[in-house]
This record gives structure tokens, sequence and C-alpha cells, in this order.
DNA sequence: CAGCAACGTGACTCTTCGGTCACCATCTGA
DNA sequence: TCAGATGGTGACCGAAGAGTCACGTTGCTG
């Protein structure tokens, strides 16, 4: 399963011990920065708690990030989407030829079933995501690297839906604007359902799917098929 | 245009000039708040500086609002919540009776659409909204304050869709996980939005629609449309 | 084993900010 | 005009947290 040298996961190949231990010393330092963000937001969270949850002192976090908590957030930040959500891009959108509308329906249900899986398996770097990301595109120099990242992704969510427009099968309405509000979709969705996990159980507001998905292909229901009861010519 | 008693905004009936100016100056402390919130956040925003803004000192303000900065938190997002969302609904769901496909679609539309206009003319509230809501309701005590008031929105969008369903012109899809969905989605839209006016001008983060009307009927067409071609029977 | 370099450490500093309170202004009523 | 109440004020306090640095430890080298 060589993951190909993504960010700074790599800890396998013929480096000296010393540089291993090295990385491996980063690595534990985002994974812990990664659960106290997760938890307590960018705000909420503290360095000496994430140094200590690291098992380091916080100078010696200093040592190998000297941007600080930004540094962290940052480099954290472009882990999940390049990592994560390009992952489920490539599994579900990337070969996708699209002649049918089944075809489509079916590869973005399973893009946005993909996105709730992963978002279950990897909800502290979601919530990052979801949480903080906002914040941080007010800062004018964040803006941009956060922009272009969104952007390189909602443009693969765009590009297989420009080759179901052009085979014919799905109405042509402008792409970008559908994949930003797909996302948008989904976002808005996985913050509600986050939401109602901290309240009371049993309350009103009990998410109404069990399984992503069910909640995907409710999703995809409404998005390709309509709220429009279909024209009433058997009745 | 008497408004009712709505929150605290009302300075107009025979009060005492005492108490007149009582309510006076706390309107102008929660103006305060509200431009400082909703410029830095929550967390960003200082109760210092919103002194400074209302033009008193920090001790009045906690005279007024012994709850300090999460007392004027609490007390702006309700007034945006209860004031400027439900009068949207109230100003196109309200009073839909819906016995055929296009007044659900324009019915819809027009909330769809009020909400982008209220949008714009109350930006700094509604950043409050999306951009803070989601922290608050983590804290435990908060999220049942939050919850409620979330969910008596979403009943007054979802229960004209029961009324649609009912009259056999929408799927009879679940109306609440519509509502919220639709909710979601513009949320999810109006973040998108907000954020590339964060960016330089003219990059490719420009938004596609000039105006709310357009915004929304591009919304509403996904929605109740759907994205798929419909079948090519008339070729 | 001595000397040295590399590196982890956490006590410390400095700043920021939420909240308090003793003091003072102003107004009221006798 | 004076006493007392009402209420505004900002200097002050304590907590919290980001970032630093002089010190100690480890392990390598000659």
């Amino acid at each position: 399963m060589e993951t190909p040298p993504d960010t700074l996961t790599d800890t396998g190949t013929a480096l000296g011990r010393r540089e291993r231990e090295r990385l491996a010393r980063r690595r534990a330092m985002l994974d812990a920065a990664l659960a106290v963000f997760g938890d307590k937001g960018f705000d909420g969270a503290t360095v000496d708690e994430i140094a200590e949850r690291a098992e380091f002192g916080k100078g010696t976090l200093y040592n190998y990030f000297p941007g600080g908590k930004d540094e962290l957030y940052l480099t954290l930040f472009e882990d999940v989407v390049v990592g994560n959500l390009h992952r489920v891009v490539d599994a579900t959108l990337a070969t996708s030829t699209f002649t049918s509308a089944g075809e489509v329906r079916d590869a973005y249900c399973a893009f946005v079933e993909g996105l709730f899986v992963n978002f279950e398996a990897h909800r502290a770097e979601h919530m990052l995501f979801m949480r903080d990301g906002e914040r941080m595109m007010l800062d004018p120099d964040k803006a941009a690297f956060f922009g272009d990242l969104f952007d390189r992704f909602v443009e693969r969510v765009a590009a297989p839906l420009d080759v179901a427009i052009a085979a014919g099968v799905v109405r042509p309405l402008p792409a970008r604007p559908v994949a930003h509000l797909l996302m948008g979709t989904v976002r808005g969705y996985l913050i509600a359902d986050d939401e109602t996990r901290c309240l009371p159980k049993g309350g009103p507001h009990e998410s109404p799917f069990a399984t992503p998905g069910e909640a995907a292909s409710f999703i995809t229901s409404v998005f390709f098929d309509g709220l429009l009861a279909p024209a009433p010519a058997s009745a």
C-alpha cells in the first residue's frame, strides 16, 4: 500500500536512524495536535496541552515547529484536504466516463457516501476543517492558501459534471457552482449532524439516517431527482 | 410599522425618561457588540473594544450585561435568529397553501432569495451565526438553547413542505431532513460566498451570480428540478 | 574517559483579556 | 443648598497562554 511521499508521513525508507526518529517525533506531535485541535478547536487548544499529549516538552515542540500553533494547524489542514478529500475523489469520481444518468448518480452518491464514511473515520480532522477553516480565511495571508486548496478540490468534483453535461445526461448548469453547492450541502449536513451529537439522546434532534449510505442516497436523490413530484401522467 | 415587543428594541412607548435612556444605552451596547463580534468573531472580540466602540466604560457595560461577553453574544444571537430568519419565513412561507408545483417552487425560491437579501443587509449578524454558532454548540449548557432556536426555525421551514407533499406536488421525502438540507445548503453557499470576499478580486474565486435572485433561482432549480436532464423523449 | 555537539526541557517572561470595585459625577428631593 | 441615591468609570487583579532560553542530558568521537 506504499503511499506516495505525500506529506510527512513517510517513515519507512532508508534514512539514518537519527532522521527516522526525528520524523516519528514530528508525526507524534502532529497526531497530538490533531487530537487537541479536533477536540477544542483552534482557539480552544493550547500549545501546552498539545505538547503534553505528545509527551514532549513545549520547547521541543517549538524546535520542530518554529511557527508554533499556526504552523501545526496549517500543516494538519493541508494533510486533511489533500489527503482525505482527494482520496475520496480518487476512489469515486476520478475514472468516470458517464454515458448514462444512472452512472452519474451512482458515482456522486458513492462520492457523498465516501465523504460521510471518511468523516466518521476522521472526525477530528474534519472538525478542524469545518469549524476553523472559516475563521482562517479571514486572515488575508492565509486566505490565498486555503482558497487554493479548496479550489483545486472543487475543480476535481466539478470536472466529471462537465463530462456528464457534455454527454447530455445532466442539465447544462454551471458545473463549478453545482460542485460548490454540493460541497456546501455536505458540509452543512455534517455540521448539523455533528451538532445533534452534543444534545441529549432521544430528543427531537436525532438524525433520521442510520448509515452514511442512507444519508448519501437522500442527498443524492434531492440533488439529482429534485423535490418535485414527476408530472402526474399515471394518476 | 409598530413591531411587536420583540426583544429589547422597543424604545418608543410611554416609559419614564430614565427607563428610555437605559434602553437606548443597552441598544447602543448591543450594536457595538454586534459590530465587533461580526468583525472579529467571538474569540477575537474583546470586551474592551466593545465598550470603547459603544463609548462607555467597561464597568458600565457590566452593569447592563452582568453575564459579560457571553450574555452579549447570546442576546444578539437570539435577536438574529428570532428576528431576521423568522421575518423571512413570515414574508415568504407563512401563508402558503400550495396546490401546484409552481407555487411551492416560487415560495421557496422567494424564501432563499429573502435569506440572501437579508444576509446582505445584516452581514455582521449572520457572520456571528455562521462562524461561531457551531462552536457554541459544543458547550453542553448552551447546546440546548441553540438547538431549540434552530429547531423551531427548521420546523417552520419544513411545515409548508408537508403541505406540499400532502397535496402531491412534492415527492414524499421526509420534510425536516429536507428543510435541514436546504438550510445547510444556503449556509454552505453563504460561507463560500463570504470566503471569496477576502480574496483578491478578479481571481478564479469570483461568485458566478451577480444578484441574490440569480443565486436563489440557481439553488431552487437544483433542489426542485434536480440535476438530471429530463428523459430524452423530445430529441 | 574526556570533550563536544545536538537536542530535549520546563520554568520563566510578557502580553492579553475577562471581570471587579472603590471612587466620583450627576441628579433628585427636601 | 445639602444629603443621599443612582449609576458611570477605568485602574486594577488574577488567570491563561504563547513563545523563549539557560540548563541538563544523551550519545557520539577521538
